[in-house]
DNA sequence: ATACCACTTCAGCTAAATTTCAGCTTTCGG
DNA sequence: CCGAAAGCTGAAATTTAGCTGAAGTGGTAT
């Protein structure tokens, strides 16, 4: 999986193509509309993913150019919450779908994957470790046969964990997937959070499966 | 099912799409004439939409071509409100239905069925959940027995949410569906519309079957 | 013109989710 | 066994999503 991301700030393009490294995908950065626009023409990228407000060529007349030029690569675009009325202009100029600042990592891998799978698997919509299992389609939470009910934030950090099974995932790393990158929290509230998922899906259960791993972090494994 | 869409607009060949991909039907999309007949003679697909307006080959040359070769591919024009009088000629050279936009996407679903469909059956114009049901043809809603009138809003929003029983529905799913797509209703429009469905269908009786799921939508259940 | 109706927006309220805090427990090297 | 650092925890404080009554808007029938 290939992907442009054209963003002025280098802030948020050097967090966006580390989190997307990590998800084993390939990433280009471009940080002003005119180098953008050379490399997405240039290179067959499953995925564009443009700011808006650049420097050179703004975000939509890239966006339109592409198109003419029968360039019809997915466009995912990021855009400041105050200036929703650009959604529809974006969508407009041949945009697939928009996501508005500051986003949450995870936000952001969601869309991708709706934008990049190819036909509807069902596989994709479940996923699950043990008799734990998570439905991202209907948000339902099953262990053992049981419903579990999460709010939004336990949702989002359980998925984390459970896309990265029997693997160790550092407070640093779960705030910068399931916090937006304005977001400053203290690892503290990781802890707070894992400790009311355990509470919902680990104490009420035979064994845990959420393990810290003491000056690592945590992690989701049948045992250890 | 497999869909043909031709439309030059991606804004609208991508939302149609996605919604109908959320229908677990296949979609290929085609954003010219040109494009949308080679697409159409090399797969055999269960219907075309097919947009008048295109570079390339216009809409209604299109259908005409592919009924000389026989193709009979059930085919649905998409025309603009202020055209109408090419509906007569669309309909003169092949095509089977048409829609005006800007459309509500479940107008668009409707006509899909109707034309998809291969017998007629009970089970296309009634949908039902516990006591509740609703007549796609007459448009009565009845629950306990007892008849209720809704406005047409509420009817569609009922319908949709019907469609997709046990399975959360976000704010923005739900104003993609109901409301056209040149609309840009606020999340609160369709709280409101909950709020006066809610009074019509569950207040007045034993148990509620809209809930509720803080931060994701709504979801129509016999409980939970 | 007037009254009605469906539809949409608004502003204040409520309840739930999120975040922080302060004190506690566990772990581990010496 | 002790002290320090890391992690845990219950509850308070803060923020935000959703609810609601009422008002605004535009179209249509009388």
């Amino acid at each position: 999986m290939k992907i442009l991301v054209v963003e002025d700030d280098h802030r948020i393009a050097q967090s966006i193509k580390k989190g997307l490294e990590q998800e084993r995908m390939v990433v280009d950065l471009a940080f002003d509309g005119v180098e953008g626009y050379d490399l997405a023409v240039d290179n067959n990228y499953d995925l564009i993913i443009l700011d808006l407000m650049l420097p050179g060529l703004n975000g939509l007349d890239l966006c339109s150019r592409l198109r003419q030029n029968k360039n019809h690569t997915p466009i995912l675009i990021l855009t400041a919450r105050d200036r929703l009325d650009n959604k529809v202009e974006g969508l407009n100029k041949g945009a697939d779908d928009y996501l508005t600042k500051p986003f949450a990592f995870e936000e952001l891998l969601a869309r991708i994957r709706a934008l990049t799978r190819r036909p509807h698997t069902i596989s994709e919509t479940l996923i699950s470790l043990e008799d734990l299992s998570l439905n991202l389609q209907t948000f339902a939470v099953k262990r053992a046969g049981q419903e579990i009910k999460l709010t939004s934030k336990e949702f989002s950090l359980l998925e984390m964990l459970l896309r990265h099974p029997n693997q160790i995932l550092t407070k640093d790393q779960i705030t910068n997937h399931v916090w937006d990158y304005e977001a400053d929290v203290l690892p503290n509230t990781v802890e707070v959070y894992i400790k009311n998922l355990r509470r919902k899906i680990d104490v009420p259960f035979k064994f845990p499966l959420i393990h810290t791993v003491r000056f690592y972090g945590y992690k989701i494994s049948k045992s250890l």
